[in-house]
RNA sequence: UCCUCGGUAGCUCAAUGGUAGAGCAUGCGGCUGUUAACCGCAGGGUUGUAGGUUCGAGUCCUACCCGAGGAGCCA
């Protein structure tokens, strides 16, 4: 079944017509426009070779030139992709190591590329034994070459018989290399944000990211999305969407004045005010009403005074926009998107996910299992009222048509009442933004949220206000200008189709699948309020 | 931003208002195809910061800084 990447462009090339509805998982392949078969399967390309240099070297070409190591990425040694006696390099960093006085020490090396690191055995017998390898610690950077083999002792498959080892980096202090072969603290590791990469926690938090970001590209694309690169800096402060940062070229000290004592924006850099984004959702609207389905994943800032395991101040958010289409189809999406996302990280990393598992949250992989598996339960917000007003639970707030779902009501909804994600539609038309479209009830809007057990609410989403006489009046309503949104406003005289999409926090995604509770801990370098060392 | 709890060795934590300690890590020694190895010895401290109460403060009081949990805002 496997197949040659060009002939999967091809294809590719070929396909047209009609995209329905209905979205395929990644790495499932299949054309919706044709009967599913097997012929109709995608097998994405193989990764094309084990080997870590760059340009890729296969080992075999090496030998073809006479030479007899090759570097190899642990991973594939692991997985036993190199045959038992073959020669191989491992470039890395020491995790731990474990002396025999009978003449050998026990090295065990990570590279990064999968969660457990490979042992190497340093026998006695190597020139820089005394000299170098008993005073290897925690941390330092190892070039190992020896012979791939069948390992003696238990708990792993194979190990390599050094013939050379060399230090290339020294841990110059080891008593205060702050990373210890030991159980460090979330908190701690924060501190050391430029070392915990190194730490088997962070680098499974590191791949699961990764996975989930080239799924997300993976799930968008096979489905005929396209990504748009919507712009970090705006000009538009009124986006509904939290406070945002001011960015600007002026001399704070001395800034220009307007005659009426204010700031004269004019002079600055833009010739106006001007804030990193909030959200690209309103761009990405211009680009869904002329290519149907798009979708944007990139940065975004808020400047809440916000101090919780939830909040950033920069995070990741990916937005889709589809175009022909209602709510509905709106949360068809975010459910179809959601289950291929963690379909793809059970399939990719089952290593990681079973040290989270053990070590950060129980349930984490029979979790994602069971949420692949079933459908989203979805109810509107005045059946969420009903239900929490029927609940035998004692709220801190109570609950009344025409408030804000408070976090207890949600979490008892998809943790209790559900036990499953829970997408909780048409809001009351007061509480949500203005370019939410009013329902024919005229009180609320198609607006919705999905709720995740043990993360909260993950997505937001609604199907946009197209007709532009009731978009005005909405924003009229909400004491907003309509001059500040005469684009936004044009996408609506010009062609206006109803469309809707949603927010997805990137990095409360990763909490959810990974099982780590603080969001500061599942991003490279958290910003936050005060919290901007690295 | 609000409420509650916390901050002691490189890390994780003990210590009734009365001599600051343990485990891990580090160094040295011992032992072993080891598995966060194990055994022994050693070094390692302005108890978050600044004041205050007291004969005496890690411990009590005040302010500030930082962290955690919850809340608000939201993704």
């Amino acid at each position: 079944m496997q197949r040659s990447c060009g002939r999967r462009i091809r294809e590719l090339g070929r396909r047209q017509g009609p995209v329905p509805l209905t979205y395929l998982s990644p790495g499932m392949g299949g054309d919706p426009a044709s009967p599913p078969g097997p012929e109709s399967r995608l097998p994405s390309c193989p990764l094309p070779t084990p080997v870590l240099s760059f340009p890729l070297r296969r080992p075999e070409s090496q030998h073809a030139k006479g030479c007899l190591m090759a570097d190899w990425k642990i991973s594939a040694l692991l997985a036993g992709k190199a045959p038992v006696g073959e020669t191989v390099t491992v470039k890395g960093w020491v995790r731990t190591r474990r002396d025999s006085k009978a003449g050998l020490s026990f090295v065990a090396v990570h590279d990064g590329t999968a969660f457990d690191p490979i042992q190497v055995v340093a026998p006695g017998s190597l020139p820089n034994y005394a000299g170098e390898i008993q005073r290897l610690t925690t941390g330092c950077a190892v070039v190992c070459t020896g012979v791939l083999a069948a390992s003696q002792g238990k708990g792993q498959s194979v190990e390599i018989q050094a013939t050379n080892i060399e230090v290339l980096g020294w841990v110059e202090d080891p008593e205060t290399y702050p990373v210890q072969p030991k159980r460090h603290t979330m908190e701690y590791l924060r501190e050391i944000a430029h070392l915990r990469p190194r730490t088997n926690t962070f680098g499974a938090v590191a791949r699961v990211r990764n996975c989930l970001a080239q799924a997300t590209h993976r799930f968008f694309h096979e489905n005929g999305f396209y990504w748009i690169h919507t712009p970090i800096i705006t000009t538009s402060d009124a986006e509904g969407a939290g406070e945002a940062f001011r960015i600007s070229t002026l001399d704070l000290a001395n800034p220009p004045r307007t005659p009426e004592g204010g700031i004269d924006w004019s002079q600055d850099f833009f010739g106006r005010e001007a804030f990193l984004t909030v959200s690209g959702q309103l761009n990405v609207e211009a680009f869904c009403c002329a290519m149907t389905r798009v979708y944007t994943f990139g940065p975004t800032f808020r400047a809440e005074n916000s101090n919780t395991s939830r909040h950033l101040s920069e995070f990741w958010m990916i937005e889709p926009e589809i175009a022909f289409a209602d709510l509905s189809d709106d949360a068809d999406l975010a459910e179809a998107y959601l289950k291929s996302l963690f379909r793809a990280v059970l399939d990719e990393r089952g290593d990681d996910m079973a040290f989270f598992a053990q070590h950060v949250e129980p349930e984490a992989v029979s979790r994602l299992e069971a949420f692949v598996d079933t459908s989203f339960e979805r109810m509107t917000y005045t059946e969420a009222v009903d239900h929490l007003g029927k609940a035998k639970k004692a709220f801190e707030f109570p609950v009344k048509w025409g408030m804000d779902l408070q976090s207890e009501h949600e979490r008892y909804l998809c943790e209790e009442l559900c036990k499953r994600p829970v997408v909780v539609m048409d809001y009351p038309k007061e509480i949500k933004a203005f370019y939410m479209r009013l329902n024919d009830d005229g009180r609320t809007v198609a607006a919705m949220d999905v709720l995740a057990p043990g993360i909260g609410e993950i997505i937001g989403g609604s199907q946009r206000e197209e007709r532009l006489e009731v978009l005005d009046a909405r924003i009229t309503e909400m004491g907003l200008d309509l001059q500040e949104y005469w684009w936004y406003r044009d996408l609506r005289k010009y062609g206006t189709v109803p469309h809707a999409g949603f927010g997805l926090g990137f990095d409360r995604a990763v909490n959810y699948v990974t099982g780590v509770k603080n969001i500061r801990d599942v991003i490279p370098f958290p910003r936050a309020p005060k919290l901007a060392e690295f």
